[in-house]
DNA sequence: CGGTTAGATTGGACGGTACAGTCTAATGCG
DNA sequence: CGCATTAGACTGTACCGTCCAATCTAACCG
C-alpha cells in the first residue's frame, strides 16, 4: 500500500505525466481529480503546485508537443538516405498514438487556449518543416533536386509521408502496420523526387 | 418579441441549425439550453424531436457534413479546366469557417463518437477523393497522366491543395486571403501536373 | 543524539456553479 | 378536445477551487 509515502520532488513530474495521460484520453474535460488518482497525489499537491487546471494542461501538453519534433534530421549517408530516415524518424514520431492524441486535443482546445495552439503550431510543426527544409535546400544547392522555394517542397514532401495515414488515426479508423513503413517512406519518396527532380536541361525535339 | 408564437413544424429545423451553429462555435460542451435559446424554442421541445444530446449532436453534424463535399466534380472543359474547377471549389468549400469548425469539433469528440467520426470519415473524406479520383483514372486511360493508382493520386492533389491552408486554419493561425486562390490551386496543379506527366517513353541516352 | 521547525503532502469537507434530463401546469392552435 | 409548445421548477450529478487540520520528511541545532 505504502499508505501514505509523502514523494518529496518528484511529484510535479508525476503530475505533469499523469496530467498528458489522462487529457489525452478524455481531453480538457477530464476531472483535476482524475489526475490526482493517475498520479496517486492529492488534488491539493496539484494546486500547489500548479495553481489551475488550465496552467496544469499548457504546461503538459508543451512539454509533451515538442519532444515530438525535436532532432528528425541526420547528417549521414547521401540525400537519399538523410530524406529516408527523416521520413522514418517523421512518421514514427507523428503517427504514434500518443501523438495522435495530443494531435487531437491541440486541436479540440485551440479555441480555448489560442495563444497555446498557435505557439506550439510555431514551434513544432513549422520547425520541423524547416528542419526539412534546410536538407532539401542543401540538396537544391548541390543541384541534386529542382531549385524551387524549399519551405514549400518541405510541406509537400511531409504531407506525402504522413496525411493519409495521419487522418485515418485521428478519425479512429485503422491502426499502421509497422511492416509496411519503409515501403510507404519509399513511395513517398519516389514521387516527391519525381516531383523535384532537376529540371532537363534541354530536350531533344 | 413574439412572446410565445409556437412554431408548427419549422421547430424540429430550425433547432438543427441552431444546433451546429452553437456546437461548431463552443463544441459538444455546449448547453442544450444555449441551444434552445438560439433557435428560440423551449428546451422540452429540443428533447421531444430529438431525445437526447448525442442524438441532437449526431444528426445535426451529419446532416452539415454531408453538405460540404457534395458535388464537386463538373464535366465541362479539359482535364486541366476540370482539376482547375475541382481545385477551386475544394477549397472554397473545404476551408470556409464552417467546414472548419465542424472539421475541428468531429476530431473532439471522435473518440465520444466512434462510430459518427467513421462513417463521416467514409462518406465524406474518402468519398470525395474518389470523384477526384474518377476525375484522374479518366485522365490516366486518356494518357493525359501518368498511369498509376488513381486514388493514391487523388490523395496527393488534394493534399497539395488544401492541405498547408487546412493546418493553418484549424490551429486558429490566419485567414485566407481570397485573392490568392486562384494562384494557389494553379500551383498545386503545376506540382501535380509534374510528378504526374506521362513518363517520358525513352530517354536519350 | 534527541528535539524542533519548516515545508511538502494528505484526506476530506465545503461552497458554488453548471448542466442533463424529467416533470408539470399553462398556453395557443386546429 | 387533442396536440405541440412553453416556462419554469426540480433532481441528480459532476466538477473546480478553497480551506483546514493532521501527517510525514528532512534539515537544522543545541
Amino acid at each position: 500500500m505504502s499508505p501514505v509515502s509523502p514523494c518529496h520532488g518528484d511529484c510535479a513530474a508525476r503530475v505533469l505525466d499523469a496530467a498528458l495521460e489522462v487529457f489525452c484520453e478524455s481531453g480538457y474535460r477530464s476531472s483535476i481529480d482524475a489526475v490526482a488518482a493517475r498520479a496517486q497525489v492529492a488534488r491539493q499537491t496539484i494546486y500547489n503546485h500548479f495553481g489551475n487546471k488550465e496552467a496544469l494542461f499548457c504546461v503538459a501538453l508543451t512539454r509533451a508537443v515538442k519532444e515530438v519534433f525535436t532532432a528528425l534530421a541526420t547528417d549521414e549517408g547521401d540525400y537519399r538516405a538523410r530524406l529516408f530516415n527523416f521520413g522514418m524518424r517523421f512518421r514514427q514520431r507523428v503517427l504514434a498514438p500518443d501523438a495522435i492524441n495530443m494531435h487531437k486535443l491541440l486541436i479540440s482546445e485551440a479555441s480555448r487556449f489560442p495563444e497555446l495552439a498557435k505557439s506550439l503550431y510555431e514551434s513544432c510543426f513549422v520547425y520541423s518543416r524547416q528542419q526539412m527544409a534546410a536538407v532539401l535546400r542543401n540538396a537544391m544547392d548541390a543541384g541534386v533536386l529542382r531549385n524551387e522555394d524549399p519551405l514549400e517542397a518541405a510541406h509537400i514532401l511531409m504531407d506525402m509521408l504522413v496525411s493519409h495515414d495521419h487522418t485515418l488515426l485521428v478519425f479512429g479508423c485503422t491502426a499502421m502496420d509497422p511492416a509496411l513503413e519503409e515501403q510507404k517512406v519509399n513511395r513517398a519518396l519516389e514521387l516527391f523526387l519525381r516531383t523535384y527532380a532537376p529540371a532537363a536541361p534541354e530536350r531533344p525535339a
